[in-house]
RNA sequence: GCCGGAGUGGUGGAAUGGUAUACACGAGGGACUUAAAAUCCCUUGCCUUCACGGGCUUACGGGUUCGAGUCCCGUCUCCGGUACCA
C-alpha cells in the first residue's frame, strides 16, 4: 500500500463493517454492558451539516473505546420520522410524507455511514413504522387506562379505581388532578350509573384525558403546539404567530409526576444547566391557598394562591385573571361596560403582544369588594391580564409594598401601598419583598419574624377554614394531540360521544391513506378525510394524531429489543441493558424530550414494566458548531444615462454591473474619520468607475453614462452581503466562482486589497442555508477523509462549548494522519515496521499517550486527546521510530478516533481484518515514565529565573541545600538572603527572599 | 429581572494552586522543484534592545498564598435558557 488514501480505505472498511455486522450488540453476553445513545434525529431534507455529527463523533469514540475496554456496547441509531416538515412539504407538493421521509432517511444513513460510525444498524427503528408506533399507541392506552393514586404515590390501573367506586364510592379517593372536575358519589349511586355515566365519572381520573384546554393554536401550521415548541410567541418551526385558544384536547397528566420528576434530578449525572432548566420548568413553589369572601355575595368566594402568606395584611386589593369564572357575577352594573371592554381588548391581544408588552400596566375595577380574611377589611377586586388563568387559582392577593408588579399596578391606579415590615425600605420608589425585620400594621403577627408569622397565619387560616398550606407547580399537563396527518393515530374511538380506547389486540391503529394533507373544509383535522375509517366498521376514530414527542419518549427502550412483536421490549432485554449509560445530545431538548421521556419511564416503572428510576444516567450536551459567515461589500452606485437628445432616461431596461469593495477598503471608506492618506481606495474606486462607465458605453452606445459611488465616509454607501463560504478560502474570495454564482454578478467589478486579492468580512452566526455558511461534511470527507473530519471536529475545542466552524484548520489533522501513516510507510512504500526492541524514550512516549488518552476519554476531553496524538507522533517521528512494539499499541489508541486508518494499519500489521474493534486496549505501565533526573525550575519569590537538574530520588532537603550552595541566589537574589525555600518534589523550587 | 455558561496570542484553543500561551491554523522567511502541489526546516503573545538581555501579559479592581489563568469578594462584557408563575 503506497501513500495514505483515505477515499480508498474508508470505503473498504465501511463495506467490511456492514458485511460482517462488526458492531452488532448481543443481548446475551458475559461482558459488562454499556449503553451509548445519541439523540434521536429527525431526518430533515437538508441532510447533515458539519455541526450535526459533533455529538455522534464523540459518542462513537466512547463506544469504540468501551468495546476495547471489554464492554458489550449498545450503540444504536434510528429516526424520529413523524413530524411537521415532511407534512408541510406534503401539503405543498401532494407527495406522501412517508416517501420524502424515506428518502431523507436514506440520505442520513448514507452520510452517517460515510463518517464511520459504529452503530448496530440491525437495531434501526423508525417511529413512523406501524411495528413501532403500535407500541407507542399501546403505552398511550396504558395511560388512558390508569389513574394516579396519591396515597400510594404511583399510577394504578383504572380497574382498581372502579372496583373501589363499586365498593365505597368516591369518598376518600385521593387522585392526582383537579378534584373540582370530579363527581362525588356513593357506592350505591355508582352501581346505578349507566356505562356512559361511569365512563364520564372516571374520565377526569385518567392519565390520558380529554378536556377543554387553553392551547397555543398556530393558524399558520393548522395545529396546536406545546409550550416548548413556542418561542417568543412564534412557532419554533416556521416562525408563525401563535394565539391562545380554548379547544378540546387530549392531555397527559405529567403534573402527577411533578414531585418525582423534581426529586429524581438530584440522582442524575447531568449538566447543572439542564437540571436547573427542568427545575424551573416544573416550578415547585410552597405557599398557601387563601379564601377571600366577597362583600354582598354570600356564596361567592375568591381563592388566591400566595407564597407569602406573611404579607396578607398588606393585601390591599385582589386581581383576577380576565378569564376568571366569577368575573361576570361580581361585576357591578356601573363597571359592566368597562369590564366588558377590557375583556374584549385582552382577547384581541395576541399572546405575542402580551409577552412583548410587560411594561404597561393595564386593568379594570369590577366594582366588587372582597374581605381580607384576617381583618375583614374590604379590598377592591380588579381584573388584569398579568394574572394567568392557568396558574394557581387564577387570582392573586396584591401586596403592593412587597411585590414590584403589584406596586406598579397600585401606583398606576392610585391604590394604597401600606408598609408591613419595619425592614422595608424605599417604598416611595419601589416594592421591597424583604423577609427581614418584624411585621408592622399586621394585626395578629405584629412584631413577629417571617418564620413565626407564616406558621401562625397558616394555623389561623386553617382553623377558620379560610386557607391551607399548598404546594403549586408551574408545569401543566401536556397537550397530547396535533390536528395533523403525519403522526401516530390516537387509539381512541367514540361511541355516542364517549371516548373509548381500542382493544390492545386491535393495535396497531394504522394511519389511513388520505387524498390531501390539509384540514377538511369543515375545519376538521386531515384524518377527517379518511374514507370509511371506523372502528369495527361503526365507530368514528379520534381525528387528531400524537405530537412529535410521543415516539421519542420511549425509543431508547425499543433499541434493546427492536423487533419484538409480542412486547414493547422483552423483560430479559430490559433487564440486561437497564438504562442508558451515556446520552449525548443537544441542550435544546432540556425541557421537552428529556422531561417527557423521564415521565413515561416513571409511568412504565409504576406499571412494573421497567426496572430502574431514571432512564438516562449521564447526559452530555454537545455544544453547537456555529457557522462562519463571509461577506462581500456592495457599493451603492448612482447611474445616469442620457440619450441622444440630452434627456435623462429611465434605466430599468439596462443591466448595471455591481461593484464590490474588499474588506479593508470597506473599513476605511465607511469609517467616519478616514484621512487623506487612506484615500488611495477612493482613487481606485474612481478609476474603476471610469472603466465601468466605458464598458456601459460600449454595451449601450445609444446613451451617455455618468456614475458615482454614494456614501463614502459613512455606513450607507456599502451593503454587506453574505457570500457562499464555498467560494472563499482563508477569507479570500474566488472571483471567478463568485461571478458564476449568479447571473447578475457575471460582470461584477472589484476593488482589491493592495496584494490584489479580495478579502471578505467574517462573522460568527448560526449555520443556515440563508446565510450561505453551511459546510457540508460530504465535501470535506471527499477532500480529507472521514477520519480527518472526525479528528478535526474533536480538535476544535471542548465538546460542550459553542464554537465557530472554520474549515481552514482541517489541513492540520490531515497532515497529522499522513505523518502517522508515514511512521508505518516511511518511503511511501511498503510497510516498514521493524521488530527491534523499543528504546526507553519511545516507550515513554507511548505510555504517556496510553495514560492520557484514557484519562481524556473518561473526562470527555477529546480535543486534548487529539493534541496528545499529534505530540506523540511528532515525538516518534523525531525519534525515527518504526517499531512494532510501539506502533501496534498506538494504532489501538487511535482507533476510536480514526477507525478506518486504524483498521487498515492493523490489517497490514498482520491481524485479522476487522479485529481491531474488539482487541484489548493497551495497558498503561507507569515504570516507563520514570526518569532518573528531573529538571526543576528555580524561582525567586515565584518568578522563575533558571533551571537545575536533580536526581529523581533527591529529597527536598538535599535540593534545598544544593540550591543554596549554588550561585543561584548570588546571581538573581539582588543581594538579599533566603528567608525560606519551598521545594515541591518533582515540580519546582521557590526561594523567598 | 432571574438561572446557567464563558472571557487566555491574528484564530481555534492547552494548562492536578507550581516554568502561562501546549497542539493546530494563519502569517513571515528558507529548502527541494523548470514550475506548482506535496513535504521539510526556521521565526511568530506584547513592549524594549544592534544584540545579550530586560519589562509586561490570562476581561477589570481587590484579596488569600512562598506561588493564582486556576481559590475568594466586587465590577464589566458576551453567549444560552427563562420570564407578568403570585
Amino acid at each position: 500500500m503506497p501513500a495514505y488514501r483515505p477515499e480508498e480505505i474508508e470505503k473498504k472498511w465501511q463495506a467490511h463493517w456492514k458485511q460482517h455486522s462488526t458492531f452488532q450488540a448481543h443481548n446475551h453476553s458475559d461482558k459488562p454492558k454499556y449503553y451509548v445513545l445519541d439523540m434521536f434525529p429527525y431526518p430533515s431534507g437538508a441532510g447533515l451539516h458539519v455541526g450535526h455529527p459533533l455529538g455522534y463523533i464523540a459518542s462513537d469514540i466512547v463506544t469504540r473505546f468501551k468495546r476495547l475496554k471489554g464492554f458489550n456496547v449498545l450503540h444504536p441509531m434510528g429516526f424520529d420520522s413523524f413530524g411537521l416538515p415532511a407534512e408541510q412539504y406534503a401539503i405543498q407538493t401532494g407527495q406522501h410524507p412517508a416517501l420524502t421521509t424515506d428518502q431523507n432517511i436514506e440520505t442520513y444513513i448514507k452520510q452517517l455511514s460515510s463518517l464511520g460510525f459504529s452503530y448496530d444498524w440491525n437495531r434501526e427503528i423508525r417511529t413512523s413504522d406501524a411495528s413501532y408506533y403500535k407500541w407507542t399507541q399501546w403505552i398511550f392506552l396504558k395511560l388512558f387506562n390508569s389513574w394516579y393514586n396519591l396515597d400510594t404515590n404511583r399510577a394504578e390501573a383504572l380497574t382498581d379505581l372502579t372496583a373501589r367506586f363499586a365498593e365505597r364510592g368516591s369518598e376518600g379517593v385521593r387522585a392526582a388532578g383537579d378534584d373540582g372536575d370530579r363527581q362525588v358519589f356513593t357506592a350505591g349511586q355508582w352501581q346505578l350509573f349507566t356505562e356512559h355515566q361511569k365512563l364520564a365519572a372516571v374520565h377526569s381520573y385518567r392519565l390520558a384525558y380529554q378536556q377543554d384546554t387553553y392551547v397555543n393554536w398556530c393558524p399558520g401550521l393548522g395545529t396546536v403546539l406545546s409550550n416548548d415548541e413556542v418561542k417568543d410567541g412564534l412557532s419554533e418551526r416556521g416562525g408563525y404567530p401563535v394565539e391562545r385558544r380554548l379547544m378540546p384536547q387530549w392531555n397527559l397528566r405529567i403534573t402527577a409526576y411533578a414531585d418525582r420528576l423534581l426529586a429524581g434530578l438530584d440522582t442524575l449525572d447531568w449538566p447543572d444547566a439542564v437540571k436547573e432548566m427542568q427545575r424551573n420548568w416544573i416550578g415547585r413553589s410552597i405557599g398557601a391557598e387563601i379564601t377571600f369572601p366577597v362583600q354582598d355575595h354570600a356564596h361567592a368566594q375568591i381563592k388566591v394562591y400566595t407564597t407569602r402568606v406573611d404579607t396578607i395584611y398588606g393585601a390591599t386589593f385582589l386581581v383576577l385573571a380576565p378569564e376568571h369564572e366569577l368575573v361576570n357575577e361580581l361585576t357591578t352594573p356601573g363597571q359592566r361596560a368597562a369590564v366588558d371592554e377590557y375583556i374584549a381588548a385582552t382577547k384581541r391581544r395576541s399572546e405575542r403582544d402580551r409577552m412583548a408588552d410587560t411594561k404597561t400596566v393595564s386593568g379594570v375595577f369590577t366594582g366588587a369588594y372582597g374581605l381580607n380574611p384576617v381583618n375583614n377589611e374590604p379590598v377592591q377586586i380588579w381584573l388584569a391580564d398579568y394574572v394567568l388563568a392557568g396558574y394557581g387559582t387564577g387570582a392573586v392577593m396584591a401586596v403592593p409594598s412587597g411585590d414590584q408588579r403589584d406596586y406598579l399596578f397600585a401606583q398606576h391606579f392610585g391604590l394604597p401601598i401600606p408598609a408591613i415590615s419595619d425592614a422595608q425600605q424605599g417604598l416611595d420608589q419601589q416594592a421591597d419583598p424583604t423577609k427581614e425585620g418584624r411585621y408592622i400594621n399586621s394585626g395578629i403577627i405584629n412584631g413577629l419574624t417571617y418564620k413565626e408569622a407564616t406558621t401562625k397565619l397558616i394555623a389561623y387560616l386553617e382553623e377558620k377554614g379560610l386557607g391551607r398550606g399548598k404546594v403549586n407547580f408551574r408545569i401543566r399537563d401536556s397537550i397530547f394531540g396535533r390536528q395533523r396527518y403525519w403522526g401516530e393515530p390516537i387509539p381512541i374511538y367514540y361511541k355516542d360521544g364517549t371516548a373509548y380506547g381500542i382493544a390492545e389486540s386491535d393495535l396497531p391503529l394504522v394511519l389511513p391513506e388520505i387524498s390531501e394533507y390539509k384540514p377538511t373544509e369543515t375545519g376538521e383535522p386531515p384524518l377527517g378525510r379518511a374514507q370509511n375509517w371506523l372502528y369495527r366498521d361503526q365507530y368514528p376514530y379520534e381525528l387528531s394524531t400524537m405530537p412529535g414527542w410521543a415516539g421519542s419518549s420511549w425509543y431508547y427502550l425499543r433499541y434493546m429489543d427492536p423487533t419484538n412483536e409480542a412486547r414493547f421490549v422483552s423483560e430479559e432485554a430490559e433487564q440486561y441493558w437497564g438504562t442508558v449509560d451515556l446520552y449525548m445530545g443537544g441542550a435544546e431538548h432540556a425541557t421537552g424530550h428529556l422531561l417527557y421521556a423521564r415521565f413515561w419511564y416513571l409511568f412504565l416503572k409504576d406499571l412494573g414494566l421497567v426496572s430502574s428510576n431514571e432512564p438516562f444516567q449521564k447526559l452530555i450536551n454537545q455544544g453547537m458548531i456555529l457557522g462562519r459567515s463571509n461577506f462581500v461589500y456592495r457599493a451603492s452606485l448612482g447611474w445616469t444615462a442620457i440619450n441622444a437628445s440630452g434627456d435623462i432616461v429611465s434605466q430599468d431596461h439596462l443591466v448595471h454591473p455591481f461593484l464590490f469593495v474588499s474588506k479593508t477598503a470597506f473599513e476605511i471608506l465607511t469609517s467616519p474619520n478616514s484621512f487623506k492618506q487612506d484615500s488611495h481606495f477612493e482613487i481606485k474606486i474612481s478609476e474603476k468607475l471610469g472603466v465601468m462607465r466605458d464598458n456601459m458605453q460600449t454595451r449601450y452606445p445609444e446613451y451617455k453614462f455618468e456614475v458615482e459611488a454614494f456614501g463614502i465616509g459613512n455606513n450607507t454607501g456599502f451593503t454587506p452581503l453574505h457570500v457562499d463560504v464555498n467560494f472563499v478560502d482563508n477569507d479570500i474570495l474566488d472571483i471567478n466562482a463568485f461571478r458564476g454564482w449568479r447571473e447578475e454578478y457575471n460582470n461584477a467589478e472589484f476593488i482589491f486589497e493592495d496584494n490584489n486579492t479580495y478579502l471578505c468580512g467574517v462573522e460568527t452566526e448560526k449555520m443556515s442555508k440563508s446565510k450561505y455558511n453551511v459546510v457540508n461534511p460530504d465535501v470535506l470527507i471527499g477532500k480529507y477523509g472521514a477520519d480527518a473530519l472526525r479528528l478535526y471536529e474533536m480538535f476544535l475545542g471542548p465538546l460542550e462549548q459553542y464554537k465557530p466552524w472554520n474549515t481552514n484548520g482541517i489541513s492540520g489533522v490531515g497532515s497529522f494522519l499522513k505523518k502517522f501513516w508515514r511512521l508505518f510507510h516511511p518511503e511511501d512504500g511498503d510497510l516498514a515496521v521493524t521488530d527491534e526492541p523499543a528504546t526507553p524514550a519511545e516507550l515513554k512516549a507511548l505510555h504517556k499517550a496510553i495514560q492520557k488518552a484514557q484519562e481524556d476519554i473518561e473526562k470527555f476531553s477529546f480535543n486534548t486527546s487529539v493534541s496528545l496524538f499529534m505530540i506523540t507522533v511528532n515525538e516518534l517521528t523525531a525519534l525515527k521510530c518504526h517499531k512494532r512494539a510501539i506502533l501496534e499499541p498506538l494504532v489501538v489508541l487511535l482507533s476510536p478516533y480514526a477507525p478506518h486508518l486504524a483498521e487498515e494499519l492493523w490489517e497490514e500489521l498482520g491481524h485479522a481484518a476487522g479485529s481491531i474493534s474488539h482487541t484489548p486496549y493497551p495497558e498503561f505501565r507507569e515504570e516507563f515514565l520514570v526518569e532518573d533526573n528531573v529538571i526543576y525550575p528555580l524561582a525567586i519569590n515565584g518568578k522563575v529565573r533558571e533551571q537545575m537538574q536533580f536526581a529523581a530520588a533527591a529529597t527536598a532537603a538535599e535540593i534545598e541545600t544544593a540550591v543554596l550552595a549554588s550561585d543561584f541566589l548570588a546571581r538573581f537574589g539582588e543581594g538579599k538572603s533566603a528567608k525560606k525555600v519551598i521545594v515541591v518534589p518533582g515540580r519546582m523550587v521557590n526561594v523567598v527572599v
